[in-house]
DNA sequence: CAGGATCCACCAGGATACTG
DNA sequence: CAGTATCCTGGTGGATCCTG
C-alpha cells in the first residue's frame, strides 16, 4: 500500500515537527505562561513576597489546585522561590527570583503591546465582523 | 444558611474576576498567541507573503482546520491580510499587516528571552527534580 | 487549491473532600 | 494554614469527509 506509506510518512513528519516544537524554548515558555494564572501570580509577586493564602485572596477566583500547581511549576523553573517556615500553622512565602522578575518584566512589555494596540485590534475585529455575512448571527427560529 | 451565602459570595467574586480576565487586553493577547500555531504562522509570514498551501507545507504538522482557524483569527484581529485571487484554482495569499509584524517582533523579544534563559531554567528544573523525592519516577512494573 | 462541517480524544482547569 | 488526592467537565486541537 503505497498510499498508506505516504500517510505514515506524513505522520512521521508531523511527529518530528511536534518534537521540534516540544524542544523549542520559545514554545515551552509559551506553554508555560499560557496558563490562566501564571501571569497573575507573577504580577502579584511583583509587589513583593506573599504567602500562599495572600496569593489565594489576591488572585481571587483560583482554586487551591491551580494555585499550587502554578506555583510548583514556576518554582521548578526557577522563576520563584518558596520558603517554608515550620511554625505551628505552617507558613510558606513565595517570592520572585531574578529570573522570575525578568519574566515579569517581559510580561510588562507584553502587556504594554496589548494595551497599546488594543483598540486597533478591536477596530479590525469590528471591521471584519461587519464584512462577514451573517455567520453565527442566526436570526432564524429554533433551529 | 449564612455559609451558603458565603459560598455564593465567593462564586460571585470569582465570576467577577473571570470577567475581569476576559476583558483584560493582555489576557486576550495571551490566549491568542498561546495557540500552538499562531507563533509559527507569524514567523513563517515574517519571510514574506505565502499562499495557504505554502503555509501548510512550511508548518508541516498542522491540520487544515487549525491552519484555517489560526489564519482567520489573526486576520480578524488585523494581524494579517488575506488576499483572494479568483483564478481557476482559487489562490489565496496571506501577509502580515504592520500590526502583525509588530506582534511578530514582540514574539522575537519573547523568543530571545526564552533562548537566553533556557539553560538557567533547565538547570533550575534539574535541581528541583534532584531535590524532589521520587515522585513520578515509579521504578516498579511495566509502566 | 482552499476551506467548510463534523465527530472525537485529550487534557487543562475546576469542585470537592481530606490531611498534617 | 498550606497543601494533597480524586473525580468531572468543557474547550482546544485533530482526523476525516466533503465542496466550490
Amino acid at each position: 500500500m503505497p498510499t498508506r506509506t505516504a500517510e505514515q510518512k506524513r505522520l512521521a513528519e508531523k511527529a518530528a515537527y511536534d518534537a521540534y516544537l516540544a524542544a523549542c524554548p520559545t514554545r515551552k515558555l509559551l506553554d508555560e505562561i499560557a496558563g490562566k494564572w501564571v501571569s497573575l501570580v507573577l504580577v502579584a509577586l511583583g509587589d513583593g513576597p506573599m504567602r500562599y493564602s495572600d496569593l489565594s485572596r489576591r488572585i481571587a477566583g483560583v482554586s487551591q489546585k491551580m494555585l499550587t500547581q502554578t506555583l510548583r511549576v514556576l518554582e521548578r523553573d526557577g522563576l520563584l522561590h518558596r520558603e517554608v517556615t515550620p511554625s505551628v500553622p505552617v507558613r510558606v512565602d513565595y517570592s520572585l527570583t531574578p529570573l522570575g522578575e525578568s519574566l515579569r518584566a517581559l510580561m510588562s512589555a507584553f502587556k504594554d503591546w496589548a494595551e497599546s494596540n488594543f483598540d486597533e485590534v478591536s477596530t479590525a475585529r469590528a471591521d471584519y465582523d461587519a464584512r462577514t455575512p451573517d455567520l453565527t448571527i442566526g436570526p432564524g427560529g429554533a433551529g
